[in-house]
DNA sequence: TAGACAATTAGCTAATTATCTAAATGATGT
DNA sequence: ACATCATTTAGATAATTAGCTAATTGTCTA
C-alpha cells in the first residue's frame, strides 16, 4: 500500500492512470500525451508497475499497460477504512461498461 | 490536491491523519506514537499543514492539531471520480461523533 | 540481413526529502 | 525574572526522485 501511495504523489501518473480509465494503451500513446521525455515516461511506468496499479503486456513492438482497477481501490479503501472516511465502494459497477 | 496527495505519500503522516481520526491531539502527543526526534515530527507537521489537510491552533504550550475530514474527502473524491472509481461517499457522517 | 521503430537501461545532474542535533521561541508557574 | 516545558527553526547530511541524453534491446518488414 505504501508503494501505491508513493505511486499516487506524482502528478503525471496520475494522469497515466487517469488515461488507462478508459482503455489500455502503449507505453507510446501515453507517452504522447505529456511534454517529458520517452525515458522519464518509462521510469514513471516502472514505478506504477513496482506498485502493482498497472499490467505491462508486450504486443509486437509496443508494450500495452493495463490499469489495475482492484489494486487502486483496495489502497483507497485501505486507507479510507483506516481513516474513517467513509468513502464506500458502491460496486455497482454493472453500470459501468468496461468492454 | 497535488500537496494532498504528496502529503500522502509518506506512512508516518498517513498515521498521523489515522490518529487525528478521533480527537485532535496536541504535537507531543502525536510525536509519542513514533520512534522520529520531534524535529522530523514537527517537519510532517509542517507538510500536512501544508496541504490543508489539519488545522493547529495554540493552546497554552501545546499545539493542538485537528484533522480536516473534509479537504481529505475532497482531494481522494476528486481523484476516485477523475479516473472512474466508483467509491462514492455514503456521508453517513449521522452514526460518527465529531464533538 | 539491414533498417526502422518502440521501449527500456545506463549514466548523469539538480532538486527534494527524511532524518538528525543544537539552538531559538514562546507560554506557564514559581 | 527565571527555570521549565512544548514546539519550531537552523543547519547539516544521506537517500531518493524526476528529469535529461545517449546507448541498448527487441521486434518487425523490406
Amino acid at each position: 500500500m505504501n508503494k501505491v501511495f508513493k505511486a499516487l504523489s506524482d502528478p503525471t501518473r496520475r494522469h497515466v492512470l487517469q488515461l488507462l480509465r478508459d482503455k489500455p494503451m502503449s507505453a507510446g500513446a501515453l507517452a504522447a500525451h505529456f511534454t517529458v521525455s520517452k525515458p522519464t515516461m518509462s521510469a514513471h511506468f516502472a514505478v506504477l508497475r513496482e506498485a502493482n496499479l498497472v499490467d505491462a503486456s508486450k504486443d509486437g513492438k509496443s508494450v500495452i499497460y493495463r490499469l489495475k482497477l482492484s489494486v487502486l481501490e483496495d489502497a483507497l479503501l485501505g486507507f479510507t477504512g483506516a481513516i474513517g472516511l467513509e468513502l464506500n465502494a458502491t460496486k455497482d459497477t454493472k453500470d459501468i461498461q468496461h468492454d
